[in-house]
DNA sequence: TTACAATATGTCAGTTATGACATATACTGC
DNA sequence: GCAGTATATGTCATAACTGACATATTGTAA
């Protein structure tokens, strides 16, 4: 199975604890979702509490809306990179993204 | 002054703190920035505590001593997520990875 | 139900990151 | 000085990510 199969499996469904045994992923590897998907559901959860749609997000970071949707899907096509800088451009700081990852 | 240039040059003798205000970077522009940096020294200090070269680092996790370089030069043109799989491939946890972004 | 807003999913052309390679520079011991 | 090893820098073809768009699905209020 390929990586991208096994992230875009990972994400529905199987929390979190249970998604390395079923889809045998190293440990770096499912550390690595891990931290993904965490900041994906950060990214939610800071977006709704400032009641902003996904498109009024997008237009803030000057991305689209179905970018964003993907971002907390967690989609696997999504880099890190860009999660940080999302959730850095909702005012997040770099000690709450270091909890978040943990 | 392009971002490329302006990563570049933060990268070289600026040490965190002064950067922002010197290159007149956004709050979150040198927050990103310094999180980069923060996980490119963890992966010297990670790779030389292990006694591994450079080269011997790229092997084990499939890229070249180029990239490897790049990486600990926080070069521009290098991913968080690379620099988080590396790390996460020299036995790093989520744990201390949150604490060297913070 | 219907109508509308929000979100999800699929695709794709353009952009950026990547490994690989060549080559330059730095570091070490002789 | 010289050789040998490690690291740095530049370039490039390929791979991965990105925003944009279309469209489907879900949610929600009347």
């Amino acid at each position: 199975m390929d990586k991208r199969k096994k992230e875009k499996l990972a994400k529905k469904g199987w929390k979190v604890g249970s998604v390395a045994e079923f889809l045998d992923l190293s440990a770096e590897e499912s550390a690595y979702i891990e931290m993904k998907l965490a900041l994906s559901e950060k990214l939610r959860e800071r977006r709704r509490r400032k009641k902003l749609t996904q498109a009024e997000l997008a237009k803030a970071i000057e991305s689209s809306q179905s970018r964003v949707a993907k971002m907390e899907a967690g989609d696997p096509t999504v880099s890190i990179d860009l999660l940080v800088k999302s959730l850095l451009a909702l005012g997040m700081s770099k000690k709450e993204l270091g909890r978040t990852i943990s």
